[in-house]
DNA sequence: CAGACGGCCAGTTTACATCA
DNA sequence: TTGATGTAAACTGGCCGTCT
């Protein structure tokens, strides 16, 4: 009775035990061989391994370990390549995400102007009463319409309080 | 069902080639 | 010539499926 480890370890002594060959490159022409059956496929089914080992003048446990070697290094530089474009992914979003910010920046200002030249209109109309008519009806359709609730709410707003709460409406994250 | 075995994978070690 | 470094070949242990 062997434990899984122990049957695995007798399998290779015997394996070794076949060739005490030193470790040696594979020539040039044997790896063109091994590289051409690769492309061919990824996996060795037996009778192509004992076919490539004969062809080649190589051991089958060889053929075996080059095509395990060179499954890793193929999965190796999958992985590479799916980072690099990834990479290129994630550096494109963040220069659309700084041209979205900018274009955030510039429609504040844009809508701070535009209240300012309410203001000063309604200086000149009312001599400075704002009244609740102004937020609640005349900017109410760009802000993508409003409901009872809201509109009771806008009635009793400041100045300072209607730019917040145009502000969370049109731009919920505060970015 | 248990055990032997082979294949695969991820991780590691080892031998060799190359270069400063 | 030598030590550092990179890489390919080989090894290890774990897991899984198949066979007997």
């Amino acid at each position: 009775m062997f434990s899984v480890s122990e049957t695995r370890t007798r399998r290779r002594c015997r394996r070794k035990a076949n060739g005490d060959a030193k470790k040696r490159r594979l020539s040039d022409e044997q790896v063109r061989f091994l590289e051409m059956s690769f492309r061919d496929e990824r996996k060795l089914a037996s009778g192509r391994k004992a076919h490539l080992a004969a062809e080649l003048g190589l051991d089958g446990n060889q053929v075996a370990v080059w095509f395990q070697n060179r499954r890793a290094r193929h999965k190796n530089k999958q992985l590479e390549e799916t980072y690099l474009k990834l990479k290129l992914e994630h550096e494109a979003v963040v220069i659309d995400k700084c041209h979205l910010e900018n274009e955030v920046l510039r429609l504040k200002e844009k809508l701070l102007e535009a209240e300012e030249e309410i203001r000063k209109l309604s200086w000149s109309v009312n001599g400075g009463n704002l009244g609740s008519s102004f937020s609640a009806v005349s900017l109410q359709p760009t802000l993508g319409g409003f409901g009872m609730e809201e509109e009771a709410e806008l009635a009793y707003m400041d100045e300072y309080d209607f730019y917040n709460y145009t502000m969370e409406w049109t731009n919920p994250y505060g970015m």
